[in-house]
DNA sequence: CTGATTTGGGAAAGCGCATTCCCGCCATGT
DNA sequence: ACATGGCGGGAATGCGCTTTCCCAAATCAG
């Protein structure tokens, strides 16, 4: 028993399918409402289900959102998910997943697919990489999305726009202000602390890591502060734990030296939050305290990671806004031939979170 | 300038659609190698992208994978999501995703949703519930269930059965062995405590949640023990916090009836990793310390509450796997005409674990 | 060298629906 | 009274692709 289709209702009713159709689905015309009610019974003595597939073919369109993400277990991106997901559906669309783990790649095929099933929007979340290793690819990642957009679809992307993109129109970014925000960080750290920092930062060329770096250490130098040494590892908790370990052994070693050894070492400030973990988890495992013997600070403010004790210092980033608002902006209407369409890209705020993990200890 | 079609390609390479369709996308049938050579030439040159609307249409199937979750922000959801996505590359397909806060009529929806798009599978993650006023949206999920994999549809659900559905060709469960790992937990726990036990739970008709306290109060039943007291609250962080302040009350209360006061007064299992941690935030809110004043157990092994101090005993579930496997089961080929189908459900199995927040403290 | 098969390509019929025309009907205007 | 719209309904076309079905050429056996 195959699902049934739109002429059998109409059979059923006694009608003709171009009515059944103007009944069931949204139309211009609404048939009399004798008629309406018949078919709306058949439909559902039937079980009717649209078939969305032929519904696209035919007005070219499919009510599907696109959603890339590095990984969706990732409670960065699965929160900026949650805020996708909410928008679409407020928009009655459905969102189709891909993860990429990152790479432009993996991003380029996911926008073909996407663009194949005729996906009306795109949400691209997770940082862009400007590796010269990843420069082909991401100048694929670009024509992909140039020609989806030419095609009238729509694109948002969560930080920075795609590297090379050029597309004018539907090109949507959703700006986050990492590198002032890590400098206000910085300078707020600053004014309480005047020992060493380090900043524990994804491989260079990840953009969203760079900002921040980048930020941080202008916070350090408007503080009057020399650079931040800077230990460049994985942009996940194992590279946090990584660089940890070396981290713990330098202070473990620059304890020996004499004095007190009652104040903390350095203050580490990890590129995110989920790092900034995995280094607490090292300096832990090798018997150093927080802050006791070194204070840490992360970003992102990540939802499950505030439980987490000592509470972590951060920058605290409205992931389901953004992915709220990513979506909201392809969600516009195309056509509207406003002279100065105004195209307000949506911009986002943040805010500086001290916590426990970077207090000074007595 | 409208994405390209096949019979433009077809034109183009100077051949009928026909041929183009063969050669583009797997066919029996293998034309020529000089043909098939002009054809892709002709296909890339234009850059064409086969319409997936318009080939689910004309071979009724989709490559989607729908997947159901009540929130894709819960880590535990997030866990699963990340292993069907892993599976869904591996079959080729892409996965839409559906939130439904656990309401089984926003369930149907679903269902309803990913039938209309024609997905080839639906996996369901999530609790199913049992409680009276669910009961109708119950039935109805179920018959949409039933009508979708008797229209062809394959579907999984992690954990329970639909609470109704009697589809037997394309039904699969994978089971979780919630009331045996609870029983054990249980065991283990008694066996190094012998003060009493509390169980924080969701609400009831839920029924992981109800396996899991069912399981426990076996498990204290076999190692001699009266049955826990159980609090009821929300299966989320915010209701293990509340229980958690109810019970701070009662310990801090219990504490000044004279005694000791330097051993635990409870051990408290909450019946996901989630609310045990509310409740460990609560505790600690109220001046309490774990694992002096009480000891907690949860349930799932959350890979991002791993670093959580002290390390919150739990029973570890293969998340990830768990949604791999349902989503594998319901990629095998449905025709076996093979009598004795063995339909083999796949099983998964979790292992308690022992950690510092059960820890008996001398 | 002829007749029976296999091959390789094209024509055409849908898949299920939206939508543009078109046509007959009734309510208007003068 | 007749002509003119306006409206409710149906017939037909097309969305982009797959897939039978059919036909010509090429291959083979006898």
């Amino acid at each position: 028993m195959a699902a049934s289709t739109l002429t059998e209702v109409a059979r059923l009713a006694g009608v003709s399918p171009a009515t059944a159709s103007r009944v069931l689905n949204g139309s211009a015309r609404k048939p009399g409402k004798d008629i309406a009610d018949r078919v709306r019974q058949a439909a559902d003595s039937l079980g009717y289900i649209p078939n969305a597939q032929a519904q696209g073919l035919a007005k070219s369109s499919s009510g599907l959102i696109g959603l890339i993400v590095h990984d969706i277990a990732d409670p960065y991106f699965a929160a900026i998910a949650r805020g996708v997901q909410a928008a679409a559906r407020e928009q009655r669309k459905m969102v189709l997943l891909a993860t990429t783990g990152g790479a432009p790649g993996e991003e380029r095929e996911a926008v073909a697919a996407f663009a194949a099933r005729r996906a009306d929007s795109i949400v691209i979340a997770g940082s862009r990489s400007c590796r010269t290793e990843d420069q082909d690819d991401n100048a694929e990642l670009a024509a992909e999305l140039d020609r989806y957009c030419r095609n009238g679809g729509r694109v948002a992307v969560v930080g920075h726009p795609v590297v090379g993109a050029t597309a004018a129109e539907g090109y949507h970014v959703v700006a986050v202000p990492n590198q002032e925000l890590a400098g206000a960080l910085a300078g707020e750290l600053a004014a309480g602390w005047d020992g060493d920092f380090v900043i524990i930062g994804g491989p260079e060329g990840l953009l969203t890591s760079d900002d921040r770096v980048r930020g941080f250490q202008e916070g350090l130098a408007r503080a009057g502060r020399p650079p931040a040494e800077i230990l460049r590892t994985a942009f996940n908790r194992a590279g946090g734990y990584e660089a940890g370990l070396t981290l713990a052994a330098r202070i473990k070693a620059g304890g020996k030296d004499g004095e007190g050894a009652a104040a903390p070492k350095l203050c580490i400030f990890a590129v995110n939050d989920v790092m900034a973990i995995g280094a607490s988890a090292a300096l832990r495992a090798e018997g150093l305290r927080i802050p006791r013997d070194a204070t840490i600070a992360g970003f992102d403010d990540i939802e499950t990671l505030r439980d987490f004790r000592p509470a972590l210092s951060t920058v605290r980033l409205p992931l389901e806004e953004i992915g709220r608002l990513a979506t909201q902006a392809t969600g516009r209407a195309t056509g509207s031939s406003d002279a100065d369409e105004d195209e307000e890209q949506p911009t986002v705020s943040g805010e500086v979170t001290l916590r426990r993990s970077t207090e000074a200890v007595a």
